[in-house]
DNA sequence: TCCATATGCGGAGGGCGCCTCCGTTTTACA
DNA sequence: TGTAAAACGGAGGCGCCCTCCGCATATGGA
């Protein structure tokens, strides 16, 4: 057997930079064009050659898991930044509003992945504790405040928001879904 | 105002042929390839050029509703062909076993239409009726004869072999479709 | 039966997306 | 600073979509 090399190199920056690019791109044209938009629109929005885009992400199902998985990441990563920039009921608030964008970004990267004939099963394993942990540790901070009443079940707050997605598919329920917060927030609010 | 032309001609006999042998190759080909489908395929498969599959059907929309309406049509006229070809019990059993094609065919022409962003609740519209209609009728005529006993619901035999359509999603779900139709029959059957 | 014409047919052609392949460029590390 | 590995980019081949129009043929009247 040959023996693997110890110490492999680090990664090229610009195979970073560019691998950032294209999931940037590929967020922002899946938004725009749903789940069949053309992965070569993608590379140039993203201002990198096809041949790019190929390697970093070998067949579709790739790119699109990549999106999705960098939107759970996101999410999770703005829970501790929004808890340090925002008053606690405004920090949940904010997380709400970007949990819609990503409700968009998850029916989107479904449809792609079905589309393709792939189970979403391992799509999804692990997205929910992340959120729910993260939805969690906003509420507790702000109940540890005072500033909103006791909440039993955060994770029943994305219920609310997710069902206004579900229960509304037309193309305009992201506006509802943005009212819903707002009830919610007031709803939590101790006056 | 320009008048319209009282009479019109009727359809010459290859443009009836060429739309049926379309339907035929469609329903063919997309139950091979899914809703993806290429019509070039279909067209070939139908063994007509590509512009004569666009202009009986102009847009994929239209083939795909041509091809699930024709489905629910034969469902239906085949109920009254069984009727008159089989004891009342096989009838039933028959027409039980194309309501799983039926499926099949549902299935891939839903995806195909959501696919492209239409509603499907015009593709239903009136769907159910037929199939009731077709389906109890059968029963019916199998109680008269004092073959079966009575069925207060004759719809929920639809119920029971589309659920194991919809609760079994992975493409070997039609044995198990069949089998449940032989439980069905046997159930119904008086001894 | 035959003819004029409405009707229908076929497929070339232009555009786009998918994916591969490979010559060129850039980077990491010694 | 030199060099080999890593990454880049886009041309090229293929299939699909859809349109357009010259050619073929069935229909209905003479």
């Amino acid at each position: 057997m040959a023996e693997t090399p110890a110490r492999t190199r680090r990664p090229r920056a610009d195979a970073e930079r560019n691998r950032q690019r294209l999931l940037d791109a590929a967020r922002t044209v899946f938004d725009r064009d749903g789940p069949e938009a053309s992965l070569e629109e993608i590379a140039r929005a993203a201002g990198v050659g096809i041949g790019t885009l190929y390697r970093h992400f070998p067949t579709r199902n790739a790119l699109v898991e990549a999106v999705y998985r960098q939107a759970i990441g996101q999410l999770g990563n703005a829970a501790e930044r929004l808890a340090q920039t925002h008053a606690p009921v405004d920090a949940i608030r904010e997380w709400l509003l970007l949990f819609i964008d990503y409700m968009s970004t998850k029916r989107i990267m479904s449809e792609a992945f079905t589309a393709l004939g792939a189970s979403t099963e391992q799509l999804y394993a692990g997205s929910g504790d992340i959120m729910r942990t993260a939805l969690e540790s906003l509420v507790r901070r702000a109940e540890a405040a005072g500033d909103i009443r006791p909440v039993a079940q955060p994770y029943d707050l994305l219920r609310a928001v997710g069902g206004v997605h579900y229960l509304a598919p037309d193309p305009d329920w992201e506006p509802g879904a943005r009212a819903m917060v707002d009830i919610l927030i007031a709803g939590l609010r101790k006056d």
